[in-house]
DNA sequence: TATGAATGAGTATTCATTCAT
DNA sequence: GATGAATGAATACTCATTCAT
């Protein structure tokens, strides 16, 4: 445990990567993840850096090294769930022959499948709930899954018009339509009904089919 | 804050303390007023008490008088805000011979373009992102509006199935898929995107048509 | 209930003690009775005003008018108890022929036995309690109770020595042994052991028989 | 207040603030006594966290490092001091053919000269002031001081009986009659008068002497 | 780098007291 | 006189943050 400081960071500067620097890393991994469990099991607020640290096993002064206040570890938090995130829909993906309401089910479904299961729902209920007092959570968040999907959807929604398989071009307008159930159910099952939930996934692909329907 | 000093010294004088029911009534009246407006700036955790106090013209002592604790100030304060909010549809006012469609077309519509007004989208954004501390706002707000409307909704939706009105039967089954784009717009226009708002009720309605579309 | 004020006044006034200044002696009463049971009950520090005019059946603002303050009404009610009790014992009362002893026994004996039934330990606990808060209740008390009885022992005490009743003198010295007693009786059943309670009246008196053994 | 203010600057200066058993300790040791200063002046009531810390001279929220509530600080003060106090009198130490008076002179009366000055009275004087309030108090102290002095004296009664040093029995069933003076003395010079003092010690051997009188 | 003792600003809550009715 | 709504000073307690070790 006590080498001397001097070995060790000759050490680090040989590798280029030394131990020192890889346990940075873990302890910094650490405090990310026992901080997102907090934040979510207790919100923002009743958060505290010392349950933090106690959950990441570290000491209470310890996270400060890495986040300067409470306020920079949770955007450091929530930035990087969002950031790992990608959005699933690319236009560019689909097949050719492919009609977009096939496309739609083939990426958006199993997406929503695991919306749930990999916690972006949890992490879209914290951006909901805390998005008042951290204006820059909810600008990443619409950065970088928010408006990129809509963007991709008004897209495929264009393709779907111009190939004639929608008949109106209202969804183009209203690209909004398809997510609306995403929507719903995170909040339905995040928020008010943590009991009974809604099946995400079901619910989206029985809203497509409506809307895709001729 | 916003008044000018004098005013505010001829209210003081005008508040007089001795027993007054119709004082009692102006200052508890004042008090959830001043809470209701504090809560939605700042949040629960960040709202003071001498805040509030400060907001309703009052002093810090006063709310006491009126709510044991900040938690129940806050509970007081919505649960008055959701109790009052009757559900607007009721399938028993549908007038004869009137598709379902043009019911809730009549009556949800205009509805939907007063959730923002009458600060109802408010009161649903203080449920969804206060719940999680608060479960018993959660559970008043799923009684008195969120599972009534889906009770009234679905015997609608029968009844249009019935009728021969709606062809499939799987809107009966999702009766949430009519309520979505609602939440999907209280979600962006009070939490993601508070300066580029989407119309709730257009994007309810247009909803509407796609989903009875024949 | 509501009779014109003025045939209020006149009516007090012709009887020179109306209906009102009696109701006010009752008033007072009650304020005083149920502060005492407050204070005994827990104490100067953890009574409140209202709880006492709770208890008296009166408004929170009427104690007031009689004590300016809580601290007054503090050292009103324990004033009051303790002038109202006299010292039982009285040198000029020996009968003629009675030993100092038997005396003693007659007058002391008995007012042992009231001091507990008639709250006088709880005044006195009272006044152990808050005393380092209320000199003056302490100085009250000395001057009414504590002093005049050891003035009269003393006198007793001397006369045992002086008619041959006691052998020695050190008694006259230290007539605190008397009632040392009763004070150790109060401590220990009201603060030590308010559970297994001694008979202050059977320790005063055992201690008196060995105390004037020959 | 007490101190000039660059003595205290220099302090603050010396105490720091990372890790250390001995700062730990010695803090705590400065808590717990300008806590039990402030009790016994001030009494628990009007003794104020803030108050306690700058006497300490400390911050004002360290002494909740160490207790979590005031209650705690309370009882943690005294419990000490009752606990450190032993009961001097043990009747196994006394030698052989010494008296039962003759032991309790020479052991008891020195240690009355100590209750005074080693601040013992004041933590009686407290434990029941403000026993009320902590009746854990009142049995640590029952179990700690006052139970087992008089263990020790019923076994030094009946000895006394026992080897015709006492000729009647009457002390056996009451070595109340022994500390009663004690108690006397404390009540008299902690509450009742405390400019004109007693000694207690002479009072004890007064009274001793009188009881074991033939 | 990590530690955790210490700091002190911030806040909910209490309650003696006032005074218009 | 009595009432009780309103006042606001006072205080226990929390917790993000600092920094000597």
């Amino acid at each position: 445990m006590r080498r001397s400081t001097s070995a060790q960071t000759e050490k680090a500067k040989a590798r280029g990567r030394g131990p020192s620097l890889e346990k940075t890393a873990r302890t910094r991994d650490a405090i990310i993840a026992a901080a997102l469990q907090e934040f979510l099991e207790k919100g923002f607020a009743d958060t505290t850096m010392e349950a933090v640290a106690r959950r990441a096993d570290i000491a209470k002064g310890t996270p400060y090294r890495y986040f300067p206040t409470k306020d920079a570890l949770f955007e450091g938090v929530v930035r990087q769930r969002v950031a790992g995130a990608l959005v699933e829909v690319n236009a560019a993906n689909r097949a050719p022959g492919e009609t977009v309401l096939a496309f739609l089910r083939r990426t958006m479904v199993p997406a929503m499948h695991d919306v749930e299961r990999k916690g972006r729902a949890a992490i879209a209920r914290l951006v909901l709930t805390e998005g008042a007092r951290f204006p820059v959570l909810v600008d990443i968040y619409r950065r970088e899954m928010f408006d990129p999907l809509l963007v991709e959807l008004r897209a495929l929604l264009q393709a779907a018009r111009d190939e004639g398989e929608l008949k109106s071009g209202v969804l183009v307008e209203h690209p909004d339509l398809l997510i609306a159930p995403i929507w719903y159910g995170i909040v339905h099952n995040e928020l008010l009904h943590r009991r009974r939930k809604v099946d995400i996934g079901e619910l989206f692909e029985v809203n497509l089919d409506l809307l895709f329907r001729r």
